[in-house]
DNA sequence: CGGTATCCGGTTGGATACTG
DNA sequence: CAGTATCCAACCGGATACCG
């Protein structure tokens, strides 16, 4: 099996490697939200704004246009007054489901260490600001 | 299970949602390749310079005290003249290797059908602008 | 060798206001 | 309803130069 650390290396030095456009994508402040809301089915862009709450029109539309251009997901607009467009996951990006499913795990189960680590280095550097 | 897009939006809405924490420290531009070069051991603050290439003092350094902030990786200092720091996956780091293999499983398999679905879409925004 | 200091341009995300 | 237009601040990554 090719998965030893240089062939990665190799592989994500390229701009173009797989995993630097996949976590490019992923890695964007709302993409992965939006993919986990439209796990359950197709969703309107208002309903979108409504669950994600915070996010602002545009920045919504432009994640939104990223994931269609894509192939995550896949945009379709009803010829109705008021105007209904919807929003769901292409088969392409519903595989993305999973890995997404198991880096969210690893999250869960390791975010505690991560955070009372992060405490931890921080505490010894106000000390070695406020007490040396 | 709670796997259901309910229970991860009401996850993904929190700032301080395990997902949304790991993904901002993966997502970064060298920190998934730093983890993928040291899955092989420790490494050496100059051969990571020179294994990333492109990257800057500057940059690698921030990247690498951020994921030691976050326990994933450890600083060692030899005490030694040419001075020697050396950098390893701590334990936590480690486990996060298989979630990123799924991930880039993942990339490597679909990546292509990503960019041709990119291409589609530049091209029909292209004939809307120049052929309408 | 293993960084830090300073400066800087481009991108990202957001606030606000307006439109088909 | 489903966006677009404009403007803007913060942050990120990088170039360059210097230091213990």
């Amino acid at each position: 099996m090719d998965t030893k650390a240089a062939d990665m290396v190799g592989n994500v030095l390229d701009p173009n490697c797989p995993s630097r456009v996949v976590l490019a994508r992923v890695g964007d402040k709302w993409a992965a939200l939006i993919i986990a809301v439209l796990e359950d089915g197709p969703r309107r862009f208002s309903e979108l704004k409504g669950m994600v709450g915070v996010v602002t029109p545009k920045v919504l539309t432009q994640t939104l246009r990223t994931l269609e251009r894509d192939g995550l997901l896949r945009r379709t607009i009803h010829a109705q007054v008021p105007p209904r467009v919807d929003y769901e996951l292409t088969d392409l990006g519903a595989t993305l489901l999973e890995p997404l499913a198991t880096l969210r795990h690893w999250a869960e189960h390791n975010v505690a260490a991560m955070l009372r680590a992060r405490d931890r280095y921080d505490d010894a550097q106000d000390g070695r600001i406020a007490g040396d």
